[in-house]
RNA sequence: CGGGGCGUGGCGCAGUCUGGCUAGCGCACCUGCCUUGGGAGCAGGGGGUCGGAGGUUCAAAUCCUCUCGCCCCGACCA
């Protein structure tokens, strides 16, 4: 392809309001234009890489027993109805209507139209397994995209869907799922961290998140450097080091009330009874599904909503308003799981306060806290769960050695084994009859690949400061080329050199008539994998030069010999991937 | 949704506080000459309702009100 063909325009200076460095190049190489937030087109270039992720993809995928197709993006709101979850997600989910006033959606992801298509055909056990997949659209109205091409309002997915008899054949497929992803992620040059992740509304008995670690990530993970335990950090666990061991409880003092005028947070208390954060309790209500729940950890943790709302198993919950507690007559500020005794409020102990007396808390009561309390003795901790924010330096509960780091990450895939919850009767009802004519539920598994978020990852690792290095998997072109000089030789031989090169390569032809500095920064940026040069001088001695971007190794050799060389060369880059 | 920032030729910016003459600079673009190993040079040229609406004023890019858009931090995140 002729570069003054190929409607390549690279930027000089980035735009201003990019930031992360995926951004910024993609951005001044010319791949993707901005067209609203979180919305891009992608140009040629960005096409091409888009279309060479897309490739490796598809090829794990099928690897797998994977079959593709495609589903519409509009959907019939009665669809997600019957899954509820036209109800149950938020703003997110965009709803329409047709010129008829028929409701519906734009599709976030495909549950719903997979599994009705899959209802529709499945009959037999013979029917079952299955996987289809395809590389979508999604579109979802993100409360806040950000960073350039990596958290979009409208992206690419690629989203797959499997079919089980029963969860052991989903337990068995699962795991080439995994490693597929591992291999599309390495044949991109990235290597990912798999970590243990919340299921979240999907549901379901198992989920990974596949992260690849990164400052301008927007999802943090938990790791221990010591056992490699890994997880996100709605789902980590840290050990809750115990603070104050009660000495003697059967002779503890009694709970006192002590008056704390507007004394509300946990920093002006620890001023008003000169104590450390650890001898408070901390509780907190919130509107679980519409029921009013309090929970309660030590003070110096923090609730982690994702963690209690699973607990609770609930869909929405929210802080509960100031009017509601004052409705029930509880004061935000003064609560405590002591003396709850009403059958609308269900009391959550985090487990952190299994253990240890004399704290502080809340006296339910306006302007009142009661010191001298033992859990245990004032208040109900027979049952604790772990509701807490794992924090830096906890210590692993894993291997109750290492400690706990926080590390930011991308994204790249999820993946979920989402057992019945689509198939379920009171959900779409997806049954078959196995080999004794007898009616068993589908089982199902999902998992998803945001593809451009991919292509800004590898940005996001291959790169330096004069622009892109994309792995030769998904370069938009093996080879840039440049000929130096005017003269009638020169082009000659470049026309000559290109039509050799392109029976085995993808060559990107810098024709412009630009100086040989403006080509070589265009190279650089654009960063295909190999920067071939044709100049007077090389001419004279009948060589061409090779640059290869990632290791700014330069070479000459005999015109005929390129095309061998450069063979070798991309095919041990591209087992080196593996 | 809360907090912050920014909207001036395609891109990057100055001018706004303290209203005033033809709205300026660099890059890019067009024409000509020249030039081909790391974002060349010279000369000439085109392009901007200053995000939008309303208001104040003899006069608004500049002051006031409203509004829209974009970016960043946070909350949220199938």
């Amino acid at each position: 392809m002729r570069l003054s063909k190929a409607f390549i325009h690279t930027l000089y200076e980035a735009p201003k309001d990019a930031e992360v460095i995926s951004h910024i190049l993609l951005l001044r190489g010319g791949y993707i234009y901005p067209v609203a937030a979180g919305i891009y087109a992608l140009l040629p270039l960005g096409h091409r890489v888009v279309q060479n992720i897309s490739r490796v993809v598809r090829e794990e995928m099928n690897r797998i027993d994977g079959v593709e197709f495609t589903m519409p993006v509009l959907n019939p709101a009665e669809l997600w109805k019957e899954t509820g979850r036209y109800f149950d997600i938020g703003e997110e989910l965009i709803r329409l209507k047709d010129r008829k006033q028929r409701e519906f959606v734009l599709a976030m992801t495909h549950e719903e139209v997979v599994t009705d298509i899959a209802r529709k055909f499945i009959r037999s056990y013979r029917d079952l397994p299955f996987m289809l997949y395809q590389i979508q659209t999604k579109i979802r109205d993100e409360a806040r995209p950000r960073a350039g091409v990596i958290r979009l309002r409208e992206f690419l997915m690629k989203d797959a869907y499997s079919f089980h008899r029963d969860f052991d054949d989903l337990d068995e497929y699962y795991p080439k799922v995994y490693d597929a992803y591992r291999k599309i992620f390495e044949r991109c040059g990235l290597r990912t961290a798999a970590i243990e992740a919340d299921s979240g509304i999907m549901g379901g008995s198992g989920s990974h998140e596949f992260m690849l670690e990164s400052p301008n990530g927007e999802d943090q993970f938990v790791l221990c450097s010591h056992c490699g335990y890994q997880a996100n950090t709605e789902k980590a666990v840290g050990v809750k080091p115990r603070i104050q061991e009660l000495k003697d409880p059967e002779n503890a003092p009694p709970l006192e009330k002590v008056h704390t005028p507007n004394i509300k947070t946990i920093s002006d208390l620890m001023e008003f009874f000169g104590i450390n954060r650890d001898q408070f309790v901390k509780s907190v209500a919130y509107l679980a599904d519409g029921k009013l729940v309090l929970a309660a950890i030590r003070g110096d943790f923090e609730i982690s909503e994702t963690k209690l709302r699973n607990h609770l198993k609930a869909i929405k919950m929210e802080m509960a308003p100031e009017e509601v507690l004052l409705d029930k007559g509880y004061h935000p500020g003064f609560l405590s799981p002591i003396g709850i005794n009403d059958p609308d409020i269900s009391v959550v102990i985090d487990s952190s306060l299994g253990d240890g007396g004399l704290m502080v808390a809340g006296a339910n009561e306006e302007d009142y806290h009661y010191k001298n309390v033992v859990p245990g003795r004032d208040f109900d901790n027979s049952t604790t769960v772990d509701i807490a924010e794992v924090r830096k330096g906890d210590v692993c509960a894993q291997c109750g050695q290492g400690k706990l780091e926080i590390r930011r990450g991308i994204e790249l895939g999820h993946t979920f084994k989402l057992g019945t919850k689509y198939t379920d009767e009171n959900s779409m009802n997806v049954t078959y009859l196995d080999d004794h004519g007898k009616e068993r539920r589908v089982v199902m598994g999902c998992y998803g690949i945001g593809i451009e978020r991919l292509m800004a990852a590898v940005v996001e690792k291959w790169h330096d400061e004069n622009g892109i290095i994309w792995p030769v998997s998904i370069a938009p072109y093996d080879i840039y080329l440049i000929v130096i000089g005017k003269g009638e030789e020169e082009k000659n031989l470049g026309q000559k050199m290109y039509d050799t090169l392109s029976n085995d390569f993808q060559i990107l032809w810098d024709d412009r008539s630009e100086s040989p500095g403006v080509k070589f920064k265009d190279a650089d940026l654009i960063g295909v994998p190999f920067r071939v040069v044709i100049s007077t001088k090389l001419f004279k001695e009948n060589a061409v030069e090779v640059k290869v971007r990632e290791t700014g190794e330069v070479f000459k050799c005999a015109p005929e010999e390129v095309s061998g060389k450069l063979i070798e060369l991309k095919d041990k880059m591209r087992t080196s991937l593996r």
